[in-house]
DNA sequence: ACTAGAATTTAGACATTCCTAATCATTCAA
DNA sequence: TTGAATGATTAGGAATGTCTAAATTCTAGT
């Protein structure tokens, strides 16, 4: 009766999956994994024997409670371990998740509180995601997504949701990172590019990979009350 | 064909059983790695089928070049893991091998190199204990052991070799740690304890403890050339 | 309402790594 | 030298987590 490394990272994948769509399917489950679907049943069955989640055939899976528990407590280590990765050992922010992700399963809960306490109990993580309490809250921000954003608008960028490395080094070298400030200089219609000021430079963007990119607006002038 | 992480653990056993023993009887080897005798058979069978050891049935082990090479690599992690985990993160030297055990085998080449470079290219982990180069060479020291010494002598406590916790809790509580210079006060007959000073105080050791005390000795005065 | 196609589950298999029970080999002592 | 104790191996089986192929269930379009 042993939480596997196995289940962990099936947990993690279906409260990630289940904060996008609500219910997780066998299928996208079983790409998110990287398996096929009869593992992914498979899992599911198990999982429910840990009641980590609660299943009905052909309908998918919810986490319970407890898996919600388990998940934030793997998605806490991995967070930690990326700013850890970056803040201490020079990592860049593209190389971080690779190391993190084997990482994540390993570290004791004192090697967790260490690195927590080392690095000033932070609570967001190099990407910007935020990263759960011990307790397991996740405080949710609800910024926009830089896609929805119009013309003029700007604002002050606070996730970069996206775990590609080669992407991330693309939107780095652009200064599309945390903390960032830009401005929507144009954006074609149809689902075309963004046209976006960063610092000092302007760069088109794809409407998708803008998707990824949460932002904080500021309050146009004349708005603030 | 994949080292996995159950081959490396039993590599790196058969490594140290190696050093001590020689060849590595089956007994021995399945005690030090906590499983039944068959699981070691087992075990062994497969190691030769990666040309990881040398076997010969009801005759023991012995690594090959290659195996060698594997128990070394992971050694290499351990050990600067164990001083990451002191000189970084403030773990005492009595907790860092449980840790470092969990961890060796899942941190990257890439993770390996950036704490060697953050530490200062070491040489020894915190038991004083030689940390393999990247190449798999380990420099070998004879340093005597504390049983050995008689009274009188003095010298460097140069390695301490006991990765039980309690142990080194109680040897690091007495200054029994390595770079300490002690000198032997007494020592009674028939593997009774020894009493040394190391520092300020004086203690009574067991020579069983005493054996894996590794000291580098001070040459007497007017014996120097 | 029916049916074709998509999604999902079941069935059966394989690789790992471990176990217990039983058999086989070695060795040491009388 | 022989035989009992010790040590090692074989035989057979369990748990995990994966797969492919086949059967089942669901869903949408007509």
């Amino acid at each position: 009766m042993k939480i596997t490394e196995a289940m962990q990272n099936y947990l993690k994948t279906i409260y990630r999956l289940q904060e996008r769509d609500g219910v997780v399917s066998t299928s996208s489950l079983a790409i998110a994994m990287s398996v096929a679907a009869p593992s992914a049943t498979g899992m599911m069955k198990k999982l429910v024997r840990y009641r980590t989640v609660r299943y009905t055939r052909y309908q998918g899976v919810v986490l319970t409670k407890t898996g919600r528990q388990i998940a934030l407590e793997v998605i806490r280590h991995h967070r930690l371990l990326e700013l850890y990765l970056a803040a201490s050992l020079g990592y860049s922010w593209d190389a971080v998740h690779e190391e993190a992700e084997r990482l994540e399963h390993v570290i004791s809960e004192d090697f967790e509180e260490r690195v927590f306490e080392a690095l000033g109990r932070p609570t967001r993580d190099p990407h910007g995601e935020p990263i759960p309490t011990r307790e397991g809250a996740l405080p949710v921000w609800n910024h926009d997504s830089l896609a929805d954003l119009e013309p003029g608008a700007s604002g002050t960028i606070r996730q970069v949701r996206d775990s590609s490395p080669d992407m991330l080094r693309y939107l780095g070298a652009r200064g599309l990172v945390p903390d960032a400030v830009i401005r929507v200089v144009d954006k074609a219609p149809f689902n075309g590019p963004l046209t976006v000021n960063v610092g000092a430079s302007t760069h088109a963007l794809g409407r998708d990979l803008a998707r990824h990119i949460r932002v904080e607006m500021r309050p146009m002038l004349g708005e603030q009350e």
